[in-house]
DNA sequence: CCCGGTTCAATACGATCGTATTGAGATGGG
DNA sequence: CCCATCTCAATACGATCGTATTGAACCGGG
């Protein structure tokens, strides 16, 4: 047969992923169109149509590499760390702390609400948020055998610091106002 | 002079926030144009032109309205109902309990993303949220006066309602479990 | 009666959108 | 060498976008 396919086509997918995400951390996802990504890229639109099938089908790609990636990045921070500092890191992620995080954080905010009315979306969305859930209430009871419910404890953490992540995005609330309040909370549960 | 305005130029505009409010709610921030929230009101392109200079005017105009619609709502809600259940209801408010709640909680995300890169919707957001919190806190100091900190508490209150606001979203999570986790939340302050 | 202002509806314009189509270069197996 | 296949770039198409322009209907005051 003919030529072999291209030994990286992770490598040109992720390239297109960190140009997605860089059109929608700048000017929101409203700004996403394929010749604004290719753009950003520099490339072709072409080429985005050859790597994904459909713009949708893009969208879909890059909420899921993001997600994978943010999962992978949490549990190499997880290596010999105490649990205390790994679940700080877990819950406290959505506040950005700087510059560079708020971009991130953005991101997110923006997947979330392309996903009130997009099920796929919505559902890889439902599932990272569930699973960063059971992880902290896996760390929260480790750290608080008694705790009675660290599901629900787990549960509220992770909506305040979402919260305060809200607020912080749209302005008139700092970083660190965010973080003192979530400290506060989870102060709070493990006395 | 000639002909006099008409007597009821706030109705042409509500009923045209009704209409980008239903767009909002069923299709997202990027389903309103021009002509689709003029097909949801059931009138012109030329009437809501006419009434609004741009479409960013009338975003923002519908964002107004909006909040100080939910705002004269809450103050209504105050008049000879305790301040406990005054406060659940500020608080809680942004769980959407009924089918028809989930619309206007939609739409309140989906200005938030869209505030996240339009200064002018932020700020109008962030004051609408720090006026929330303000009488959050005022409500809270009122019910347990030894609280040390009622506005970093009302804060911390106000972002688990939000935080978990946006689970029952997108899903994975009922509004139903999302009260109880608030409800926890508000118990253990005031306990 | 008509005239100027108010309130639209209709339309036109250029920009941008997603995507289908087409073909060119590159490459490795037969 | 050559041809099939992979990888793209270029382009075209119809839809939709925000908005500027134009004029018609209506109506109260002179």
């Amino acid at each position: 047969m003919g030529g072999m396919s291209n030994p990286e086509p992770d490598q040109r997918r992720t390239e297109i992923f960190h140009a997605v995400w860089r059109v929608i951390a700048e000017n929101g996802m409203g700004a996403v169109s394929m010749r604004n990504v290719a753009t950003a890229a520099g490339v072709s639109v072409g080429r985005i149509q050859y790597w994904f099938r459909s713009k949708d089908e893009l969208l879909q790609a890059s909420l899921e590499a993001m997600l994978s990636s943010a999962e992978r990045l949490h549990d190499d921070s997880t290596r010999g760390a105490d649990d205390r500092a790994v679940l700080w890191e877990l819950v406290a992620h959505p506040i950005p702390r700087a510059e560079t995080a708020r971009a991130g954080v953005s991101v997110f905010h923006q997947y979330v609400a392309a996903g009130v009315h997009h099920p796929a979306l919505a559902r890889l969305l439902a599932e990272a948020k569930d699973g960063e859930e059971a992880e902290a209430a896996r760390l929260l009871a480790g750290i608080a055998p008694n705790l009675p419910d660290p599901r629900s404890s787990a549960r509220g953490l992770m909506a305040t610091a979402d919260g305060l992540s809200m607020r912080v995005l749209i302005g008139g609330l700092s970083a660190a106002e965010a973080e003192r309040t979530l400290r506060e909370h989870l102060d709070r549960l493990l006395t």
